[in-house]
DNA sequence: TAGCCATGGTGAACGGTGTTCACAACTTTC
DNA sequence: GAAAGTTGTGAACACCGTTCACCATGGCTA
């Protein structure tokens, strides 16, 4: 019977409940307990038909990156919904609030997608390993440093104190900055490419460091003393960023 | 034959093999390859025979922890030994590269240590829950912490530029500043209270935040960008860090 | 010295897991 | 209506953690 419906519905509906299975799974008992047998049982199935789906547990994990990436940039991208246009600093907050709120309630996601090691082992061919930076990360990536970098660019930005930029970096920087500024361009901000030092976008990777040391360190209890309440540290630390960065911070 | 002589090695020989064992599996196939039968197996033995040295695979792997803490403190104390007694600032780089290289040629115990959920499962009754801060968790905490702070104290330290300190932290940093001293003191380091200001201690907590976040980064391939060679990049904040605390670097 | 008993091993067994495979049922296409 | 493709099933294999009854060994005491 369910069988039978099942079939009548759409492949996708199907694909869509399997993860929505298995991102409850892994929400509420961690990666070990998202098992393809559970998953089945919870949507009266056998274990064996996931397999017309996916290809092995393993590249169920990566695809639930995926979801999950997209789900925390729709999260900080409705965050950021609720903020007037013109206060970038509050933008600025938003977003990075709304990743620790999000790293906070759903700590098994945030292990899985930002605190796994790369899959070592290349995948069968050309596939994207693990759940590292493929499309669906970029897509995280993307919604959540183009979300900061317009932001800090339509804002008047003046750079941090300077800081000497490593000469080895600095092809990485430019690449960086040249793929914002095209994903910006794509989204409709228009942006002078002068706008946008190399310190600048230096100083988005260093916010980037603090924001997810932070963050991990909280999520996974690894602060070297027993912090009794981590907020005031975490907003300590955003104002900080945020007047070394030029915005002021109310 | 080969049981007989087992027998007759004490106990805590196993027990060391054991976990010789299980570490070996861990760097070299992840966690989910340290299995009681592959461990069994590799000291030519059964798996039920494990459950005489521990209660489950979760209390294995949570004195695997342990020994992981104890091994990178060593390894740190051991890179320490090489720098001269007064260069302060060669101490701290030493730690601070030392723990980088130790975690980016171990990543599996990296993620075990330092990047694993808390055991949100209460342990039994009142025993060291997963990893966390533990005793021996602790130990490494110490060692690392102790050794910067250490640094810190003895050279002249002068505190960051000023940051706010969050008022409800003062009460934790306060507790840290304490422990802090105390461990010293126990090691035969007798440092002057006022020299600890608690925005000294603040600054550690910040460094270590920083120095955390750019190695899990580093280890997981999370950068937002791809980054060629991170090693400048970690040069240049440990440069940026040590001129802060006023430390003079080469 | 004889017996006891804690220690540390064994093999069998239970239920769970990923994965494969032959097969069946249903849908679509020719 | 037959053929082909899709999507499920159940059995099976190998492996896993864990429990249990059982057995060998060695050191202790009566």
């Amino acid at each position: 019977m369910a069988q039978a419906t099942r079939r009548e519905r759409p492949r996708s509906d199907t694909e869509r409940e399997i993860r929505e299975t298995a991102r409850n799974l892994l929400v509420r008992h961690g990666r070990e307990a998202v098992t393809l047998r559970a998953i089945a049982r919870e949507l009266g199935i056998t274990a064996p038909a996931l397999y017309r789906y996916y290809n092995s547990r393993e590249d169920l994990l990566r695809q639930l990156c995926d979801d999950i990436c997209l789900d925390v940039s729709g999260h900080l991208s409705a965050d950021l919904a609720g903020i007037p246009e013109g206060d970038t600093t509050a933008q600025v907050f938003a977003v990075c609030r709304g990743f620790r709120r999000w790293a906070l309630a759903h700590p098994h996601e945030f292990a899985l997608v930002f605190a796994s090691p790369e899959g070592s082992k290349a995948p069968p061919a050309g596939e994207a390993g693990e759940c590292g930076p493929g499309p669906a990360h970029d897509q995280f990536g993307r919604v959540f440093l183009m979300v900061a970098g317009r932001v800090l660019i339509t804002h008047e930005v003046r750079p941090p104190r300077p800081v000497a930029i490593p000469r080895a970096l600095v092809a990485d920087l430019e690449a960086f900055r040249d793929a914002l500024l095209a994903s910006l361009a794509e989204h409709g901000i228009e942006v002078p490419p002068e706008r946008l030092g190399l310190d600048t976008v230096y100083f988005m990777l260093q916010f980037w460091v603090r924001l997810y040391g932070h963050v991990a360190l909280e999520v996974f209890g690894r602060f070297p003393i027993a912090v009794s309440d981590p907020e005031p540290m975490f907003e300590s630390m955003l104002t900080d960023l945020a007047t070394q960065v030029g915005l002021q911070v109310p």
